[in-house]
DNA sequence: ACCACTACCTGAAGGC
DNA sequence: TGCCTTCAGGTAGTGG
């Protein structure tokens, strides 16, 4: 599901709903996600939440002991605020709140209201972790720079692509070269970047790392601002989808026709390292 | 060091 | 209706 911009999305959902809330209780309902869940989490009971913040595709929970819980999302992690108490699990049939993908839930009290925070997962591939703070938590250790931040520039892209043979594209999904893209947004930043995607990231031209860190920005601000991308399961911490699936110009468009103006090409899908990759033979030539 | 491939897990969609 | 195959927003681990 989630890359930077659905993150960020449900980060900002989850703001007014949960910061200055104060714990509960802790309940887990299986054992694992992709990770068995960490000791202790029951003993977050009687903290506050002090902010959440995100890094690449983490939520960072802040607490008012200074620990943080950081939680990715995987394929299909999702965070909800139900304002009402859950039904039981033994109250069954129609209008149950209950979700056998609901993995997680955290009770709080916000402004002398109770809520649950609920993480639901079908998948499993997201998984929570306690540290002791953000800078020893060994999941955001070795992470590229932010790629809306300042430290993500042409010379950080090209410094990082020196000799290596891998094409742009597995480079770029690599979170340790910029920490957020996934596998939409690297097709779509290809494209408005003109780049073949199975170009060696040796082998780009300054002229074209240029763009490409520009196309990169350009597409992750525009997908904020339209709530990320919903392809089938995506909400918000509210419920709400993303719209930017609208604006995609190559991702799940092969067989249809490129969208830049002038190019006649065709949007191809093909597979690198495992993964499908779209984008027009045409106009992404270099 | 680098790179490609697989596994992890569930569900939706499409073909027959 | 149902069975089977393919595919999916990610990444850790393995082996060449």
């Amino acid at each position: 599901m989630p890359e930077l911009p659905e993150v960020e999305t449900i980060r900002r959902g989850l703001v007014s709903l949960i910061v200055g809330g104060r714990i509960l209780s802790v309940e887990t309902r299986r054992a694992d996600l992709r990770f068995p869940f960490p000791p202790g989490l029951d003993g977050l009971a009687g903290l506050w939440i002090d902010r959440l913040d995100r890094r690449a595709k983490y939520l960072i929970f802040r607490l008012s002991d200074k620990r943080v819980l950081l939680s990715h999302l995987g394929m299909t992690g999702a965070w909800r605020v139900d304002r009402a108490p859950r039904a039981e699990p033994t109250r069954l049939g129609k209008g149950k709140r209950t979700d056998v993908h609901d993995h997680l839930i955290i009770g709080f009290e916000r402004g002398g209201q109770k809520a649950q925070l609920i993480y639901n997962d079908p998948r499993r591939f997201g998984y929570v972790a306690l540290a002791a703070s953000a800078a020893e938590a060994p999941q955001l250790l070795g992470l590229g720079p932010e790629p809306l931040g300042n430290g993500f520039s042409p010379d950080h892209l090209a410094s990082v692509s020196v000799g290596r043979a891998a094409p742009v594209k597995s480079v770029l999904l690599d979170q340790k070269t910029v920490a957020g893209l996934g596998n939409i947004y690297v097709c779509e930043a290809l494209w408005r970047a003109g780049i073949a995607p199975t170009l060696p990231a040796g082998r780009l031209s300054d002229m074209a790392i240029a763009r490409l860190v520009a196309a990169i920005r350009a597409v992750l601000q525009e997908a904020i601002a339209a709530g990320g991308s919903t392809l089938r399961d995506y909400v918000d911490a509210t419920g709400a989808p993303g719209y930017f699936q609208h604006s995609f110009d190559v991702y799940g468009r092969a067989g249809q026709a490129c969208r830049r103006p002038g190019c006649s090409g065709t949007v191809q899908r093909i597979v690198q390292s495992g993964r499908s990759t779209f984008y027009c033979p045409d106009c992404q030539s270099k």
